[in-house]
DNA sequence: GCCGTTTTCGGCCCGACTGTTTTCAGTCG
């Protein structure tokens, strides 16, 4: 196992041990020893192991250190085995509440046998809850509500999870010998930051293996629908598949039809028919007159269907640029595709770096060697590391000391030339509740840049809250301001603020708005983008990564500033190093 | 379970908020 999958067991370890209700420093000891062996080179791990030297990392002892020895050797580890066996998975499951920790699970499960979360509901609705000391009628109702939104939330999936479920399906598809093409369709393709089920459109001659081929998928736990143009299946994980075969000339209007969005498709219709021409996902033909020439209108539609193979054709048959299925969200993109005003959006390979991103010095899982060595492999030509600041206690912050230290170490390895990749040094500061920043100007001053986010107070008053965001704003010292609004896809909405006010205060002080490319994040919100920044903001994509592999979740940052019609020169970390190091000082 | 110019036992990172209490426990970031 590598060091960071074996640092995943010592969490799930210490989450085991917590329901289990042992002691809370052993807990720790868990997480800290995960903490400690992720801080360390990932080529020193089988140098400790095989020297019997783990005991010299502090916070690994001897009971840490046989149990990591032997996960780093075998994979397995039969303490973590048993330990998992004797607790029961629903009680896991149950942490995901909000509200409910693990204390509160253990006292369900041991004075009301709850051991899942429907059995909580069961209780909290029989007023089982409530009546126990400790709880109360409020809390009971705070738990059913936190039920229901999870399970309202539960039907759909991070656009970053769904698209890793489809992308071995679509390859398998492609790789089939009856398969002539084959498409994701849907928001996953409109790149929508969740999805609710996955769509492929496929066109084939022989479709019987095709769909015989999608149910057997390696994962189906059930086949829901299965006929000779549809199939749908459902995964374990309750993601639902679409499968629709089309013949190849409808191919491009079942791919444009079932890609959306339904406020898209329905404009572009109403559009066709202005044309004398009617739209759908079986083809464009003229629409159904007085019953006159009939066979004239056969001849058009089969004219128009061996003409129209790609979406782009389609378009063109209605007068129409290409239109990037990001963009099709009915947002005024069928105008401007008429006009010819479409923008040219945003790539991924436009991307030369990146400034907020975490390391083990604060609570990321990877080191800043490896941090670099990964951003360097993406091709980028910088990398900015902006670990929390010291109010963000939970996450590990740096007091000044070791901001200090982090801000020499990056500059030794700079110095060094071990890598390409030049990094920058930032700060992921605190806005701390009345809008202060959380170092004095002096240690900010010594940073390249420095990342202004809220992580606190999420409660204060929409008046409050953007008050304090601006006065952080105005700080000289900001160079962008982090995860807007606080907001976690599927979990909790952001915090109240006035998104107009802090949009015009940031573009006033040369502040530039972070998208956060984290896919639980993509934060700002992709709708507020485009007008935002033809008034003048400045996006950077951030992938706020916490390890390496989290590098890569820019993809979804980059789409999520796609949909928000935004083009290279809108984005700050497109530009090359050079201007990004002249810019930083003078902001901008 | 880890650690030690508090050194082999007895501590172990903070502070706000909420809902439960009648002085605090649990959760969250």
């Amino acid at each position: 196992m590598t060091k960071n999958e074996i640092a995943e067991v010592l969490d799930q370890i210490a989450t085991l041990l917590e329901l289990k209700g042992e002691n809370p420093f052993k807990v720790r000891a868990y997480s800290a020893g995960a903490r400690a062996l992720e801080a360390i080179e990932p080529e020193d791990l089988a140098r400790l192991v095989d020297q019997g030297e783990l005991q010299s990392v502090k916070g690994i002892g001897e009971a840490l250190a046989e149990k990591i020895a032997t996960l780093h050797r075998t994979g397995q580890l039969e303490f973590f085995d048993r330990l998992k066996a004797s607790v029961e998975p629903g009680l896991v499951e149950m942490l995901e509440i909000p509200g409910l920790g693990p204390k509160k699970i253990r006292a369900l499960h041991d004075r009301l046998g709850i051991s899942d979360i429907a059995g909580l509901t069961a209780a909290c609705r029989e007023g089982r809850v409530a009546a126990l000391t400790g709880f109360g009628e409020k809390s009971q109702q705070k738990l059913l509500e936190g039920i229901a939104n999870r399970e309202a939330y539960a039907q759909r999936h991070l656009w970053w999870d769904a698209a890793a479920e489809a992308a071995p399906i679509l390859h398998g598809l492609r790789a089939l010998p009856q398969v002539q093409h084959a498409e994701a369709a849907g928001s996953l393709r409109r790149g929508l930051e969740t999805v609710g089920d996955l769509d492929f459109i496929v066109a084939a001659e022989d479709v019987a293996p095709v769909v015989a081929w999608f149910c057997a998928m390696p994962g189906v736990k059930e086949v829901t629908a299965r006929g000779e143009t549809k199939a749908s299946v459902r995964f374990a994980s309750g993601l639902q598949a679409d499968l629709r075969l089309v013949p190849e000339d409808q191919f491009a209007f079942a791919l444009h039809h079932f890609t959306g969005s339904k406020a898209h498709n329905v404009e572009l219709r109403h559009r066709a028919q202005t044309r004398g021409l009617s739209l759908s996902e079986w083809g464009l033909e003229p629409a159904a007159g007085e019953g006159t020439v009939k066979e004239k209108a056969e001849a058009t539609s089969a004219r128009h269907r061996r003409r129209i193979k790609t979406e782009a054709e389609l378009f063109a048959a209605l007068g129409l640029h290409p239109i990037p299925p990001e963009l099709r969200e009915g947002m005024g993109e069928i105008e401007a595709a008429e006009r010819g005003e479409l923008p040219t959006l945003v790539e991924e390979s436009d991307l030369r770096g990146a400034f907020h991103n975490h390391t083990t010095a604060s609570d990321g899982r990877s080191t800043l060697a490896e941090m670099t060595a990964a951003a360097e492999a993406l091709g980028w030509e910088y990398l900015g590391i902006a670990d929390h600041s010291k109010s963000s206690f939970q996450a590990n912050g740096l007091f000044e000391e070791r901001l200090a230290a982090q801000v020499a170490e990056i500059a030794a390895l700079n110095a060094s030339r071990r890598f390409r990749c030049h990094v920058f040094a930032g700060v992921e500061c605190d806005i701390l509740p009345d809008g202060r920043l959380d170092y004095a100007d002096e240690v900010l001053a010594t940073l390249d840049y420095v990342v202004v986010s809220v992580h606190s107070a999420f409660a204060q008053t929409e008046e409050e809250m953007t008050r304090r965001i601006v006065r952080a704003i105005e700080h000289p010292c900001a160079t962008m301001l982090g995860h807007i609004s606080g907001r976690l896809l599927l979990r909790r909405p952001g915090y109240a603020f006035d998104h107009g006010r802090v949009i015009d205060a940031a573009i006033a002080n040369g502040v530039a708005i972070e998208l956060n490319a984290s896919p639980l994040r993509l934060d700002m919100d992709w709708r507020h983008w485009r007008r935002a920044a033809e008034r003048g903001l400045r996006c950077v994509i951030n992938p706020d990564a916490h390890d390496t592999a989290s590098l890569q979740h820019v993809r979804a940052g980059i789409l999520a500033a796609r949909k928000g019609w935004l083009t290279r020169e809108q984005v700050v970390n497109t530009r090359p190093l050079r201007d990004v190091m002249a810019g930083l000082r003078s902001r901008g």
